[in-house]
RNA sequence: GGAGAGGUGGCAGAGUGGUUGAAUGUACCUGACUCGAAAUCAGGCGUAGGUGCAAGCCUACCGAGGGUUCGAAUCCCUCCCUCUCCGCCA
């Protein structure tokens, strides 16, 4: 959420850069709403003042055994004008933060200007794809004999879910282990084992909520609606992001690093037709996730940081990647500013998506109300990041590719091998 | 799932309709005393918003949301959460 104040101050430099990320901010409707809640507030305000200090008299009259009957006459007819007043602020106010709640944050001046992915920015490339002097297969046909299996998971829960078997299986669960281990012994995070159902709260606080409900999976308790609502997460971010809401933090607390691996459910409604071959689109699927919350100071070098704690992952694992600034139009919701890093598919031909790591600003922080004592001992808002380090299922499908072998093994990168009892080969 | 108790400021804890945004203690900040510290004394010390150049003034907030009333921390309703006991369960 943004600081209505910078929209008050500043709406139309406001508008021009949230322009940039294809968002039209109705700057119209919003000066008109600004204008109507500034009088009908103050109209309120001094109507709410006034009974205060007859209801006061009141009191004062009745404790000297007074008659008040023509005091209470006097306030008879503020009740029924006070009581429209407050309605219609309150149905203002509620109009407002609806409309701010659905503002996207303001893109860092750093994040280049572009229409959609193809104006992304590439910032590097890391090792070479492999040569191979065999024919590929992709990770469904090399994943089938090994343990891979879509068919049961269709049976199971339907397309988009998949089971895992037998040497994949404790791939995928080394997969997540080496990740965790090494964020929190060589990267300095606290590992968090976190909720999977969450609240309607927090997922606004992350910023899913309200825009974005078609994303998630909602649950219900013994198939009765509950007063709140509640929903499956669609990555640990939101957990782990909002174990400070609500908090005013001290300043040496910061920065706070917290990773978790989680299971993240997405329902993903627009996304049909896309990647329906093999386990890169799931409903399901694990990622280890890292968060930050952080002074507002740090909050850009933090992203350099954990971006770089992602990165490494890929580096022990010796997966080819590239890490692209996304451009102000390909950006998420709350962000900034992300890189995402992109993993080479060989059977694909291309780089894909594994992980993406943002800069919030203070966008979630405000809406979770997290805040610390700044310098002068004012509250201030924090600033939150996150990233995939990394998304374990793509990363399955990354080793399951770059690691094959001409007879459909799979050589353990070097880094696994603790993870699985110093097995070097995979094979059915 | 059943029965009961409770949610008040950083913490503890008063307050059951009227100058209560909230006693008191404690923590914290400033000043006095001291060579310095402790102790003591005096003062200050919540959040959000409106308005104003500013000093200030005003409004809202006692788990959340509604209601009753001229007036609600206090009375009523709904929900959430915590604790105790029983049941069930991993």
């Amino acid at each position: 959420m943004l600081d209505i104040n910078q929209l008050r101050n500043d709406l139309d430099g406001v508008a021009a850069r949230l322009k940039t990320r294809k968002f039209d901010l109705d700057t119209a409707a919003f000066a008109a709403l600004e204008a109507e809640r500034k009088t009908l507030q103050t109209a309120t305000q001094e109507l709410q003042a006034k009974r205060n200090s007859v209801s006061k008299q009141i009191g004062q009259a009745k404790a000297r055994g007074e008659d008040v009957a023509p005091i209470l006459a006097e306030v008879e007819n503020l009740k029924g004008e006070l009581a429209a007043k407050e309605a219609a602020l309150t149905e203002l106010q509620d109009k407002l933060d609806a409309l701010l709640a659905g503002i996207p944050n303001v893109p860092h001046e750093s994040v280049p200007v572009g229409r959609d992915e193809t104006e992304n920015q590439e910032i590097l490339r890391w090792g070479t794809p492999r040569q191979f002097g065999f024919e590929i297969k992709d990770h469904v046909d090399l994943g089938a004999p090994l343990g891979l299996d879509f068919e049961t998971g269709a049976k199971l829960s339907g397309a988009r879910f998949t089971v895992l078997r037998g040497g994949v299986a404790r791939l995928h669960r080394a997969l997540a282990q080496f990740m965790l281990n090494t964020h929190t012994t060589e990267h300095g995070y606290e590992e968090i084992y976190t909720p999977y159902i969450v609240n309607d709260t927090a997922l606004f606080g992350t910023g899913q909520l309200p825009k974005f409900a078609a994303d998630m999976f909602k649950v219900t308790r013994g198939g009765e609606e509950s007063a709140v609502d509640q929903y499956l997460i669609s990555t640990s971010e939101i957990t782990l992001t909002n174990t400070v809401a609500g908090d005013i933090l001290k300043a040496e607390q910061l920065p706070i690093k917290l990773t978790a691996h989680s299971p993240c459910f997405r329902s993903e409604a627009g996304s049909y037709g896309r990647d329906v071959r093999g386990m890169i689109r799931q409903h399901q699927f694990d990622k280890v996730e890292m968060v930050q919350i952080v002074h507002p100071d740090a909050s850009f070098d933090a992203l350099e940081q954990l971006t770089g704690h992602a990165e490494r992952i890929l580096q022990l694992l010796e997966l080819p990647y590239r890490k692209v600034l996304l451009c102000t139009g390909d950006m998420g919701f709350g962000s900034t500013k992300t890189y995402d890093l992109e993993v080479w598919l060989p059977a694909q031909n291309t780089y894909r998506e594994i992980s993406s790591c943002s800069n919030m600003g203070a966008f979630q922080a405000r809406r979770m109300q997290a805040r610390f004592k700044n310098e002068n001992g004012k509250n201030e808002l924090v600033h939150t990041l996150n990233g995939s380090g990394l998304a374990v299922g793509r990363t399955l499908v990354a080793v399951l590719e770059n690691y094959q072998n001409a007879d459909g093994s799979i050589t353990v990168p070097a880094a696994l091998r603790p993870y699985l009892g110093g097995l070097a080969t995979l094979q059915a």
